[in-house]
DNA sequence: AATAATATATGACAAATATCAGTAATCTAT
DNA sequence: ATAGATTACTGATATTTGTCATATATTATT
């Protein structure tokens, strides 16, 4: 009973930790709705799970029994292409979940998805999901806003992609990559990224990226000290990303 | 009485057309799940919407009134750039749905919904839709994991437009028109595209598409007349768009 | 702290793609 | 059927981006 009673203040304690205030297991968390078994299950360890900067957090192809909702720290997903170069899609960070996709088509992952940072996060297996996707119309419908909104960030970064040049795109990125992830005291961006990850995002080879920003450090639009990385013309830079010409 | 029967059979004819086999509509319908209200809903003109070659069915920032289930022909997604261009997202035909995204979110469309040929539609309006989402949970899980496809697509293009040339995505792209669209008795593909849309999927100039059909037609790897395209080779063609490089 | 390993930076050049100009073919509407 | 409009095509050239080589800086390891 103890027992019982301390694992249920766990996952009290787990869940409403700050750091998951918009995770979407809070959906679905009525704790009363998981019975003791799924407690259990989701206790024996798997509640959180942490990684280190570079580990695999699931690989694509890779059948995902469970989603991963993370607590701490930024994961990038990405997709490997014929021509050996890595795509990266997106990021996800605080509050946001990782692997619903795969999980609720049923199918084996699509993209890949790597910590950036050291990691900490919740994973919630699959059948407390596919129960819940059957039973928990709220749950559902979270989860169908949350890939509408995918969906739309994916479409907006096809145009992106095919229609801008690389600077542009550049540009773009800084802004968002500052408007997810904030910056430190002296202004720099929190996320700290390699430039071969930035020319993955952008979609370019590692040199044109490094040229493009060096251009950008000339025209003191930004400045950079290692790969921390500060916007100095935050308007100049987004004008650029949106595609004004320079 | 006779007139809602008549209406009955009528809504039933409607969606259980051979047409809409696959169509979404038929999630929902048990049309006892229906009331008289929004019976009368559908059917004032409202079901059937036809639209002509080249209609916009409807543009970005629209605020959508419902979802459009295409019965025949087929509708194109597109995005306009900064640059004035227009980034082709997909195509959507028999069965498919329009504009379901921006219904379930709640926000304008993203993207801009043309009819490539003439074409017929059942449209649904938003409140039976938002209705159901509430409610059916058959309903419900059927858009989640349609809009689960859609994003694995959107990230598979995102893939392909930033790393692949110009000619191994045209080559992928016809693969990809001829089995979503098929043939006719010639073997000719069914749908026919100007040049101008196929470099829009593609993300490139229209010259630069041309050239690379007409390559593509020197090499024997397909005959073209006019706007018909007829595929020669196809494992040829399926190799280069697969990024073996030619 | 020294060394190796890795990442960043830059130049020179090559390749891919875009732009512009002009012609030929096809479609559209009377 | 024909004139006008649009679309397809091709060549010449410019621009963008990629590749290769090499130097410098940064990070990791002992």
């Amino acid at each position: 009973m103890t027992n019982i009673s301390n694992l249920f203040f766990y996952i009290i304690f787990v869940f409403m930790s700050n750091k998951c205030e918009k995770c979407i297991v809070k959906k679905f968390t009525g704790l009363q709705a998981l019975n003791t078994e799924q407690l259990k299950c989701i206790s024996d360890g798997k509640v959180t799970r942490t990684f280190k900067k570079g580990d695999i957090i699931f690989d694509e192809g890779d059948h995902l029994k469970g989603i991963y909702c993370v607590r701490y720290g930024i994961a990038k997903l990405s997709k490997l292409s014929t021509n050996g170069k890595d795509q990266i899609i997106k990021f996800v960070s605080n509050g946001e979940v990782l692997g619903q996709r795969s999980v609720i088509a049923q199918e084996p992952a699509n993209l890949r998805a790597v910590a950036v940072n050291d990691m900490d996060s919740c994973f919630i297996p699959k059948n407390i999901i596919l129960e819940n996707l059957h039973n928990n119309a709220e749950f559902t419908l979270e989860l169908l806003q949350n890939l509408a909104h995918e969906l739309k960030e994916a479409d907006d970064v096809i145009v992106n992609i095919s229609q801008k040049p690389v600077k542009n795109r550049i540009a773009e990125t800084l802004i968002h990559l500052e408007d997810s992830f904030g910056i430190d005291h002296e202004g720099f961006m929190i996320i700290q990224l390699s430039r071969e990850d930035i020319s993955n995002i952008v979609g370019t080879a590692t040199e044109s990226c490094i040229r493009m920003l060096s251009e950008l450090k000339k025209e003191k639009f930004i400045e950079t000290s290692g790969k921390r990385i500060k916007i100095l013309e935050r308007k100049t830079l987004k004008k650029l990303g949106e595609g004004i010409q320079n």
